[in-house]
DNA sequence: TGGATTTATTAAACTAGTTTAATAAAGAAT
DNA sequence: ATTCTTTATTAAACTAGTTTAATAAATCCA
């Protein structure tokens, strides 16, 4: 049967192209063997994910880690119906709810994809089998975790000491393309504001540059 | 000379002691045999440090990665002759300016000592000859970089979702010693706003109470 | 393509913070 | 103990956001 043939011979193709832009960005980090970054890949699913779909909600438990091939997914909570937006996972991020995903409890948050997405998947136990069988893997888990400590150190202090209006101009310079992504209303929650506050700075530098 | 060995002897144990503290915290990540432990510790310095003292100035490098064993550190940007507080590091907080720890570039933050404070210091080549002989302590170091990240996720929904009120009760719940360690008008920075803000809300509670 | 729904803007009244400046209280140093 | 300096409170005017509600614009989808 040469078809069935090649058919699996284009789906190892597929595979090995797809997981570039994941061992890109393990190797952006460490230096791996091929033969532990082999042990590794081999755990990793592709998912594809339709526009909104919940990859997460509320009181479900999360045993996957995951990493953005392309798309993007929004990670919030909801306080009164309202959504809360705590990061937008776009090309390249690694993300989980990692509270509930440590602690082994039901989350309170969503992770919901903002566009078409699609996402490689690792569980829990076989990340665990992945930094058991290399000193290397497990050293890129603590630099990407170091990494991802800092961005957040830095959001803290962008929070308290900039103005909404700068936080805006400065999301719109770092990553333009989120505007044309996702709702403005997310993006508002996103930057600590409500929709009418987010429309009234937008208006106001609109002014300015009349 | 029988003086100098007993002196000799008390020393010892002054170091086993004062370590305990680190060791607990390790342990409290990680399974670590004693031999993989005893090599970490080796690097380990106490440092006494006097009130008022800096750590680290804007301008300077810095290359160490600290453990408050006792007393508290501040650790603040300035920003137009104002403080603007990151994080207090109290007992049992490891920290240094982690930007610019592994950037390797002048820091533009302080670490300045609220109180008299004891820590244990290791250089950045030690951290990496304790990583690079120990799997199990590398995986410390992942284990307690995820922790910090959490925590980081939490205070960025934190100042997001609650008031500024909110924040200072939850910070007298969670952390009522911080009150007496340190000025009134650093706690105000730490929660984002002026002093005159944060006596405005002392106030209000206080009559609430009435 | 038209109708329904979602999203964005505007207005108006309000509020929790800000800034500046003066005063009071507390702490440190000689 | 007294002075000097730092820290905390209060008042008053102001501002950048909020909430609610109405309208306009954009998007979805059968």
């Amino acid at each position: 049967m040469p078809g069935t043939k090649i058919f699996r011979f284009l789906a190892v193709i597929v595979t090995i192209v797809d997981l570039r832009d994941l061992q890109d960005k393990i190797r952006s980090f460490v230096k791996v063997s091929e033969a532990d970054m082999q042990f590794a890949l081999q755990f990793y699913k592709r998912k594809d994910i339709k526009k909104g779909t919940f990859l997460l909600q509320p009181g479900q438990y999360i045993d996957q880690f995951y990493f953005v091939k392309e798309g993007c997914v929004s990670y919030y909570t909801e306080d009164d119906g309202i959504p809360q937006v705590i990061e937008f996972f776009t090309e390249g991020y690694f993300f989980t709810d990692l509270y509930a995903y440590i602690q082994e409890v039901p989350s309170n948050t969503y992770l919901e994809a903002m566009e078409d997405t699609v996402i490689y998947a690792v569980s829990k136990t076989d990340v665990e089998q992945i930094f058991d069988h290399s000193h290397q893997l497990e050293r890129f888990g603590r630099l990407s975790m170091q990494k991802a400590f800092i961005n957040n150190v830095q959001r803290i202090h962008q929070i308290k000491n900039l103005s909404n209006q700068e936080r805006y101009i400065q999301l719109q310079e770092k990553r333009p393309s989120l505007f044309q992504r996702v709702p403005q209303y997310l993006i508002a929650s996103y930057l600590g504001l409500t929709p009418v506050g987010l429309s009234k700075i937008r208006r106001r530098l609109s002014k300015h540059y009349d």
